[in-house]
DNA sequence: ATGGAGGGTTGACCCAGCGTCAAGGTCAAG
DNA sequence: CTTGACCTTGACGCTGGGTCAACCCTCCAT
């Protein structure tokens, strides 16, 4: 007959582990010695090496209780259940390691595969790190909001950069960005942004660009939110009768002046 | 902006995991809106799921604070040891796999494969099912016991078997094991038995098996709980000068009668 | 016989990491 | 104005034990 400290030893568990089995009915209470010691023999070791082999594998106690009371089928299938399990979980574990591997370094994580290659895209155009950085909290909290369009979203992007006007405007940001408000490159750019605009009504982008006013204001407020000195471009495409910034439109003479709905 | 839904599902957690994140100071709380909701920038997104990619390797959230607050050097070392837990923690996975899958079959889990290998010797020798349940259990409880001697054990039993006369009397254990006290079987198993015994002690047993007393009266006792009858066949060897059963004396005339100490 | 080590006994409280109500206040749409 | 989907705080529950605390048994050496 076994002490209960040779009997958890035997099985690689605790003491305790074994009276908290014991009070939850999992292991059968043994009979005591004399001494009131328990006593236990070779079925209470089978039982208790099963129990930890099945808690081992993840499986909360009341369903261990439930496998090993139950008939041999039921044994069965709920071995087989719980080997998926496991195989999913190391896969889980797996590419745990390697998210691990890539949190040191990048947006990788909080952004998807898209939205990174179209930064490096911006980083090949030589613009600034502090550029880049506003960017890509703009598109993280784009992406939060409607994950679902954001591969779109960026394929756009990605066509839009093939104009070399484009190009020229992403190359003003490479340096400081906090410019003052009689900066000439601030109407520099705001010519750039009127060449494309013109283009892209030219393009014929006034029949729709697919997506919903929602999703326009979205993109509107955070390029807003995110850019400094974006409000400042705005105000001066907007004497010269542009309005919008995400969908463009040419203002009619007779609404000039008419303010963007707010953010 | 963000709600805290929109955080929670983009990072993949639960509301309630990112307020929970704010009681215990991980994520700091944002501002709120003007209704008292929390409103959420990117930084916030960054470092959500920087909190959940490590939570998701086991590390404590305590610990997740503290290397997120840490340079980049204490960072790096931390990820390291993650990820030596990480695959540790996968190889755990995959060896609980392969127990699982003895789990149905077989006395594999409980016992050392030396046993194993005697015990399905035994089978060999067309020991019956009966008998070869109170052996396993009595060598779950000897290798409880003193599983440093397990090994060594069971190698002397294997030598044993050498014997024909050993073969021979495994041999009555085939059928049904409660024999009445007066079957001429245990006569023949005294008979076989003593056989054994005179060419142990010829080949020398006496010098001394190499155990201790302990372990002597330990094998004894156990063997005498798991063995129905065995006490019969100790008695009948009793009268024709023998004691013992794991370590072999001849009991000198004048000791006739002493009795075996207590299991 | 006695004292100390090293078992054993019960009981009660404590932990992480949230899940799950409860009991409301807010917001956008119809 | 209502409805339904959010948001807020707060409190309790859960798993699988760990960690005292306070005491009893047994064995061994002195």
């Amino acid at each position: 007959m076994l002490t209960i400290s040779q009997l958890a030893a035997y099985a690689g568990v605790t003491v305790r582990a074994v009276r908290h089995y014991h009070k939850i009915g999992l292991l059968p209470e043994p009979g005591r010695d004399r001494s009131g010691y328990r006593t236990y023999d070779a079925a209470a070791v089978v039982r208790l090496i099963r129990i930890r082999t099945l808690a081992d594998a993840g499986v909360p106690l009341a369903r261990v209780q439930e496998l090993l009371d139950a008939g041999p089928a039921e044994f069965a299938d709920g071995v087989q259940e719980i080997d998926k399990h496991l195989r999913a979980e190391i896969r889980r574990l797996q590419d745990t390691r390697s998210r691990l591997a890539r949190l040191a370094t990048g947006e990788h994580l909080a952004l998807p595969q898209s939205v990174v290659d179209y930064l490096d895209r911006l980083r090949g155009l030589g613009v600034g790190e502090r550029y880049i950085e506003l960017e890509r909290d703009a598109w993280i909290m784009i992406a939060a909001q409607v994950p679902h369009l954001i591969d779109s979203v960026i394929a756009k992007k990605h066509e839009e950069l093939d104009d070399p006007d484009m190009v020229r405007l992403y190359g003003f940001f490479t340096g400081e960005l906090d410019w003052p408000a009689d900066d000439p490159r601030i109407v520099e750019v705001a010519d750039v942004l009127e060449r494309l605009m013109i283009r892209a009504v030219e393009a014929g982008a006034a029949g729709g660009d697919g997506f919903d006013d929602q999703f326009v204001a979205l993109m509107d407020s955070t390029m807003l939110e995110s850019a400094p000195g974006a409000e400042l471009v705005l105000a001066i495409l907007k004497e010269r009768g542009w309005r919008g910034w995400t969908r463009i439109e040419r203002v009619p003479a007779d609404r000039l002046g008419t303010e963007l709905p707010p953010p």
